[in-house]
DNA sequence: TTGTATGCGTTATCAC
DNA sequence: GTGATAACGCATACAA
């Protein structure tokens, strides 16, 4: 079923149907009636493909997300869910393209093969290789963390420093002299993660700001991952009575942990972090952590990819996101 | 950059280089040397429309999601990431597509704008218009899950009935009399979801067959709807002893609502079901249940649906999974 | 072994 | 207000 077809049938030309589709010029309301009832009755939908080679742009947006290997964190999925749900409302498709792993390929063609009008790019690293071939591939692109170098690029990141911050405080607060900063997978942060990275400034920082002793841990993501760091942690370091992290995948290993040393929460031992809001309500006790706004930030990826693609020469925008700490259950004061 | 560039450049005609590319004809070493060089250089990839145009196919699959709205289950993630994981490896790629909701024209336009050469569909229900509509629409498709009326389509599943039946088999044989079944959502029930009503007359059958008390119950799929659920279960059936279920999401809320009436689990109160194999071995105590092979599913979904698109003369295939139920701690004899 | 010509289904320019 | 026609970039049947 083609526009030719269409047009056949109603008795008009190809152009006259492509105008009544497209709203691009006047048709008389006979013939507009006649072609809108024939495309009905076919139930005829443009060729994606023949419109793409014409008009030079797909209305698909690409998203490469880490491979599926290593299971999608709540948080990430997430952002998968709301670009789909945002680009859906803007009558956009989505290709999901893996990177990392053996993929090169599939990122290789929707960067070069103009299978998409822009990216967006998940899980960045601080110097991050496929930024570098965005950017010199021309394609318009947006990223959801952001590498080093930074200052050209759009991106939208959660503030893992400032947010990290004020955890350590709050525990300083409450009289917390020994902190531990649980951070995520010793292999993501030598491989150069971002918010891994940004996350220990803004603890070490802290810690120095309010001369705490502070104790940083990288550790697997996963609840067996956790409970074996916590262990060892818990042993080294009797003395720590509060922990904060950006690892949501390693809590309940944490928690069981603690439970088995016979510890508390958060009469004996506080924890704050960073974390998804429904990750953060669902545990027990519910935590005290800033609420990453998954949605929105997808939300505001597709947004400003979009404004891009419109207009590429617009300078870079950045959004970061330091959204207050929900107080919940997690934290109270150190025991004597 | 096109295919005329580079034959300009390489100083051949346009099929000659096309031919290089393709492999469909013989071309002198030298000059398949100049050309792949010029396509080096120039980093050359063809455009993927006018290639989707010519050929009367997209190398790509659409795949079909719940809504993002609707929290998608670790089980469901894991046939996302497989499906992904498993195109990319045969050189396709993924478009996405969120149905359900208000999501029509995103399914109708990968179903009717040609845009995939295949569909893979998750969440089916007993009666399902996505079915209907690519069933008619000729477009080959592959279900996860399937309708009840499925013999015309090619799906993959798993077979809640039978395995429902074998937990429930279980825990007879450990003794208890009085069990439970904790359905999905009743929204999801009411609106014929496939395994909801599957594994209610799997239960129902096994807890006749061994003269048994059961009461099933619909349940939210969170935690916070879990701890409800139960709550009430306990108030109204005190007797009931064990529970089954392919509820993953409610489970922490089921076991906080089982620690608060003072039940221990396995010594008090057995726990057996279906669920991703992570989930299951995360819980605590890890979950006796059958290992929905989530990764492998996605991948055979890949596969039928390849094998469906190069012969579509084939007759329907369908693969029903009936895992076994992997003992782990969550059961244990009925206390007297 | 290589080149020329055609058509895939659209949109948009030009002519009427 | 409407119709004929030329691209878009590729793959391939047909010529040489």
């Amino acid at each position: 079923m083609n526009i030719g077809e269409i047009a056949k049938r109603a008795g008009v030309s190809r152009s006259t149907v492509s105008y009544v589709l497209s709203g691009k010029r006047t048709v008389s309301e006979e013939l507009r009636r006649r072609i809108l009832t024939v495309i009905e009755e076919l139930d005829y939908r443009p060729n994606a493909a023949a419109r793409a080679l014409k008009e030079g742009r797909t209305r698909t947006l690409g998203l490469v997300i880490p491979p599926a290997s290593q299971r999608l964190t709540d948080m990430q999925l997430g952002f998968v869910a709301s670009v789909v749900e945002a680009a859906a409302g803007a009558d956009l498709d989505v290709l999901l393209s893996p990177s990392g792993g053996d993929h090169e390929r599939s990122f290789e063609r929707v960067v070069t093969g103009r299978r998409v009008d822009g990216v967006i790019l998940m899980e960045i690293r601080l110097e991050d290789d496929r930024v570098s071939r965005l950017r010199q591939s021309g394609l318009p692109f947006v990223t959801i963390g952001h590498p080093a170098d930074a200052a050209d690029v759009w991106w939208i990141d959660v503030d893992y420093a400032t947010l990290i911050t004020r955890c350590v405080h709050h525990l300083a607060d409450l009289g917390h002299r020994h902190i531990a900063f649980v951070n995520r997978s010793a292999e993501l942060v030598a491989a150069g993660y971002g918010p891994g990275h940004r996350a220990l400034a803004g603890f070490t920082s802290a810690i120095t700001e309010r001369g705490l002793a502070g104790v940083d841990v990288c550790c697997p993501d996963d609840a067996a991952g956790g409970e074996d760091c916590l262990e060892r942690l818990l042993a080294d370091h009797p003395e720590v009575t509060g922990l904060v992290t950006i690892n949501e995948a390693a809590l309940p290993g944490v928690q069981r942990a603690l439970e088995r040393a016979g510890l508390r929460v958060p009469r004996d031992f506080s924890i704050a972090g960073v974390a998804g809001r429904h990750w953060a309500e669902d545990f027990r006790p519910p935590l005290t952590a800033a609420d990453v706004p998954a949605m929105e930030m997808g939300d505001e990826a597709v947004r400003l990819l979009q404004e891009r693609i419109a207009n590429p020469a617009t300078p870079p925008r950045h959004i970061l996101h330091a959204p207050p700490i929900s107080l919940r259950s997690s934290t109270g004061p150190r025991r004597h």
